[in-house]
DNA sequence: ATGTCACAGTCCCTGTGA
């Protein structure tokens, strides 16, 4: 099973670039972020076209969430249940794994309203998922908006006093891996950065200033099953290209 | 700090968000 995470900064102006990654890499499941899309346009039919099931929790304008399965999907749940009304979660099983779907709040600055947000949604998804079934493989993936630790920087003292690395961003983290989860990509590759994100600005996926931000939590028992993950650099070059590349887990199940 | 994108609403520029 192949299980890819890409937040592709709207789906209606990545829809060339979505469609010939999963002709080419072919995953079972592939989650997708800032669709950037009402339902009413998201493109079931040409996803159907493909092979391809889909659950997608769309806003409009902003954030936007989807799940594409060719392995099945069923007991599909939007949002958290609350009245928060950006679309940023959406969760399913494939294939008999629950999966999950997250685009993160942003948190903009140290001091705006909004990082208090984001801390706020991080506790309501460790507080989702310490409640969930311990018997069911889970697949947390997403544009988490938070480097886990300095290795996921590629320049800390650049972003001292800024959001995606700040101590409670962090911690949030860890709290979330206290339910029994871990960071797929980096427990594969312990020493490599596996950035995921370059800014539109500044040349910097040429100059290598990038982020993992994009990160696939697994529990320890399909730890033990995963094979590979690795970061999809090849998509963030080219024509049109996501400021995100795809993030992807390969398990023997 | 910012050399770019994408969006919606004024339409072919401007403000917002990332």
């Amino acid at each position: 099973m192949n299980v890819a995470t890409w937040n592709v900064n709207s789906l209606t102006a990545r829809w060339p670039r979505v469609e010939s990654w999963l002709l080419e890499k072919n995953p079972d499941v592939l989650l997708l972020q800032e669709t950037k899309q009402t339902d009413a346009k998201f493109p079931f039919a040409a996803f159907a076209a493909l092979g391809y099931e889909c659950a997608h929790y769309g806003q409009g304008q902003w954030n936007g969430v989807a799940i594409i399965s060719r392995v099945g999907l069923e007991e599909v749940t939007r949002g958290f249940g609350d009245d928060d009304p950006e679309a940023r979660l959406i969760g399913a099983t494939c294939g008999g794994v629950r999966v999950l779907s997250c685009y993160v709040p942003n948190g903009r600055a140290l001091d705006n309203p909004h990082y208090v947000y984001k801390l706020e949604w991080l506790a309501k998804l460790r507080d989702l998922l310490a409640v969930r079934d311990l018997e069911k493989h889970v697949i947390v993936g997403g544009d988490f908006n938070v480097a886990p630790t300095d290795l996921d920087c590629y320049d800390p003292s650049a972003f001292e006093g800024a959001t995606h690395v700040s101590a409670p961003e962090r911690e949030a983290l860890r709290a979330i891996e206290a339910t029994g989860l871990i960071d797929l990509t980096r427990s594969l590759n312990p020493d490599a950065p596996c950035y995921s994100w370059w800014d539109y600005r500044n040349g910097s996926f040429r100059r290598g200033w990038g982020l993992r931000i994009d990160l696939l939590y697994v529990d320890l028992a399909l730890r033990a099953k995963a094979t590979a993950s690795y970061v999809d650099r090849e998509a963030r070059k080219g024509e049109r290209p996501s400021d995100h590349a795809p993030v992807v887990g390969e398990f023997s199940i």
